[in-house]
DNA sequence: TTTATTTATATGTATATACATATATGTAGT
DNA sequence: ACTACATATATGTATATACATATAAATAAA
């Protein structure tokens, strides 16, 4: 039950193993967002929705600002705040002018948006279970492998 | 110089490795997205297109069909036919009804486009040195583990 | 042959990213 | 206070994905 990503993508094979990781790191990382797509679907949550929720939660009971948000997002957005109107719509979050500062918005997950969250954790478990194929000490070791392949982020090309 | 993961998005600690690969993974994939954007931009060109691009460069001077593409893209793509538009627009690429089944059509990189290819190629070394970070028997360590992670896919949550 | 089903592609909609720019508020320099 | 600049957020545009559905041609079934 081995999935060779040469099968998948059907391709001979790669020049040297530093093209085949930049294909596997970008292909392992759709798979994840179509199984992670998958738990959220039933929610009603797009996968930056469910982050961004998550930040929320994480200042719960603070505000967060834009830029806080961006700043904890993943991948940079400079559309965090589309984001949040959508979660503001959907009456997950409040966002109102900051007092102290009348520039910037003070967002803060709402009880509703607690609740799925809580909702959510009990099955989040079950979901990260299929991310269980390997062993404890090898993921630790995939993750050193990773942090180091973008420690040649100093190039600056 | 390292770039640790937690550092980097701001979040004390993972509850376990695994937390930590899912993150990682698809963290890695947006810094290669980033930088890959920047080696592309300066030729008018899209992930998505550069990637259909060579695979049209692949099969030439056969034609492709729309779901050959599909078949050989990374990330599933229901819209193979709206990048190939822009290619097509472009002049990159030309697209014409399949004799044999009128159903089909048959694209063919252009001129146009081996020409901007072999442009690109003759930076993409210098460009792919980026991502030495690591030597390569961790980067086969690195693919070897991917694929492991991957394996697990047959859970089918 | 007529009808039904499958296949190949295209299109419409919602959501997302990347990038540029606009707007309003805050801050610093004079 | 006035001006210049920086900052926080919002908005517009182009492009992309995911999903559902439409269209037309090919194939199979009756």
């Amino acid at each position: 039950m081995s999935v060779r990503l040469e099968d998948e993508i059907k391709q001979k094979a790669f020049k040297n193993p530093y093209q085949k990781v930049i294909v596997n790191v970008l292909y392992t990382g759709g798979w994840m967002n179509l199984i992670q797509s998958g738990y959220l679907k039933p929610y009603g949550l797009s996968l930056p929705q469910y982050n961004v929720l998550r930040i929320l939660r994480g200042q719960y009971p603070n505000p967060c600002s834009i830029n806080l948000i961006i700043d904890r997002m993943l991948d940079k957005a400079s559309n965090a705040s589309r984001i949040v109107d959508k979660l503001v719509y959907k009456k997950l979050a409040d966002r109102k002018t900051c007092e102290k500062d009348r520039r910037a918005v003070d967002v803060v997950i709402t009880k509703k948006g607690l609740d799925l969250l809580a909702e959510m954790d009990k099955k989040s478990d079950q979901w990260e279970e299929q991310f269980h194929g390997i062993t404890e000490k090898q993921a630790e070791k995939l993750n050193e492998l990773l942090d180091k392949f973008r420690g040649s982020d100093f190039y600056n090309f």
